[in-house]
DNA sequence: GGAGAAGTGGGGAATTGTGGGGAAGTTGAT
DNA sequence: ATCAACTTCCCCACAATTCCCCACTTCTCC
């Protein structure tokens, strides 16, 4: 499970060190691909295949291939590097308007990348209208 | 099950000792997590899981969402150390606006870390209002 | 009183996050 | 094909933080 939140940067080369915490569970492979909003989202290698193959079931088979065509093409598998880096491609960091200065948020059983900016605003937004935490 | 009050402290570091009555329960895997209030709540993982997986049925993809991203950035899983400490981290720690003295409270199935002026506050308002513990 | 457990403090080793050099591989123009 | 420019990958380096262990005091329980 990936809890927590981190506060990283990318260097000039495009890397990312993934917190310490994640590092055990993506070494074996990482997916990153375009997030739900404004970020980037990371899953182990299994967990992506798990979540395509429910995301793609029901579907008819002109729906599939445009989503197939929308999903596929935007990930990347990417390793992680002997310092515990991530290389977020270029392509990916322009979507999610990733500037130097990240937010690394663990949500159950996936990784989000966040600008720190747009993530710290969106928290705000949702803490002025929720409800505390329920626990 | 999780019972009584005992006043702890947070050293330097940031550690606080997990009451020894609390720690065979503990020490699995603690998640720590904003509690309701002014407050740190610490949950068994099994626990954790059973209840945020409650916690997340029934809602739309879209509440769904910004829930999880709520929930899980906040918290944060720890193991308690060779001295039966555990890490309270800084973010936590702030949220819940802890000084170096604490009170931890056992409540049920988690445990609570209340600094402790807070929590003397909080337990002579309730005692004010309220009719005597009913036992 | 003695033995063990509990709570606290601190030193040193290991890990983490970050930067950067340089070899190897790509690309594109000549 | 040749060469320069660029990218990618694999190291090494270093400061800061974290983790692991040892030590000391107090408390509890026979």
């Amino acid at each position: 499970m990936f809890l927590g939140q981190y506060e990283h940067s990318i260097d000039v080369k495009g890397r990312m060190a993934v917190p310490a915490k994640f590092r055990s569970q993506l070494d074996e492979g990482a997916v990153i691909s375009k997030g739900m909003g404004t970020c980037l989202s990371v899953y182990t290698l299994a967990r992506w295949e798990e979540k395509s193959q429910e995301l793609t079931e029901g579907k008819t088979t002109e729906d599939l291939r445009d989503f197939e065509r929308r999903i596929y093409p935007s990930a990347s598998e990417e390793k992680i590097d002997g310092q515990g880096r991530l290389v977020l491609p270029a392509r990916l960091r322009a979507y999610a308007r990733l500037s130097n200065e990240v937010t690394v948020v663990g949500v159950r059983d996936h990784v989000e990348i966040w600008d720190r900016a747009v993530w710290q605003e969106y928290q705000e937004r949702l803490d002025a209208q929720g409800d505390g935490i329920p626990f």
